[in-house]
DNA sequence: TTTCTATATTCGAAATATGGAATATATTTG
DNA sequence: CAAATATATTCCATATTTCGAATATAGAAA
């Protein structure tokens, strides 16, 4: 497989690798919303969610549409849902290692704090 | 859905967003390899590899196993095969426009190089 | 036109990721 | 034991990401 392909794989993986922006797009599973809304419902900086925006629109995860004054997401693939749902079930999988796995991450934090 | 929830989607996004840690779990897609092969396969510096093999053990997409000298890696559950096949149908759904956005990158790269 | 509302963009600081060079560790071989 | 091999880790400089604050833009309403 070509590099250009697999760097347009990262990019892709990079524009989910957030959990704001997995958020944004697990909002958006029912049907377009509206920046605003979206804002709303995940109780955000209006700037932080619209940057995220961005991030999802750059990377074409979102379609977005624009109506007056407001404008509306929408997810562009259902197949991204699908994604979501299927690491889902493998974080319930291994939820034990999961939970464990999130905390190591947490001790580093703290250990580097700690070293402040 | 719970904030832990989205930060193990992010993390398991957040390992497989670079190209070679892409090139890596696709190399592993047909079975176990050891470090070497990989690094051979990939041609790619020994250090570098290594470093990007333990991002993917962090987030537990790989298992390793130690057999005297050397370290075999697997890629650790079918279920993350199955979300790489899915988002393999959709690279190809939209490889046309991936290309597109390539060569927007591109663009932006030769506009910025070219600001200096 | 002025003001209000919804959204996007820019800027700067802090945090994180990356790659190469050097070094460390563990295992096998002589 | 010493040397060779396979792999991992540390260190450091650079690049990228992230957030909040401030600012910009565009459309609607007054």
């Amino acid at each position: 497989m070509s590099e250009t392909l697999r760097q347009f794989k990262a990019g892709i993986f990079q524009a989910l690798a957030h959990p704001t922006r997995i958020a944004i797009v697990e909002t958006l599973r029912e049907g377009e919303l509206s920046a605003g809304a979206i804002i709303e419902k995940l109780a955000l900086e209006q700037a932080n969610v619209s940057q995220h925006l961005a991030v999802l629109r750059t990377r074409h995860i979102v379609i977005s549409r624009k109506e007056g004054n407001q404008v509306f997401y929408t997810v562009r693939d259902p197949l991204l849902i699908e994604v979501l749902d299927i690491m889902r079930s493998y974080f319930q999988a291994h939820i034990e290692e999961s939970v464990t796995m999130l905390q190591e991450f947490e001790q580093m934090d703290n250990t580097e704090s700690a070293k402040q």
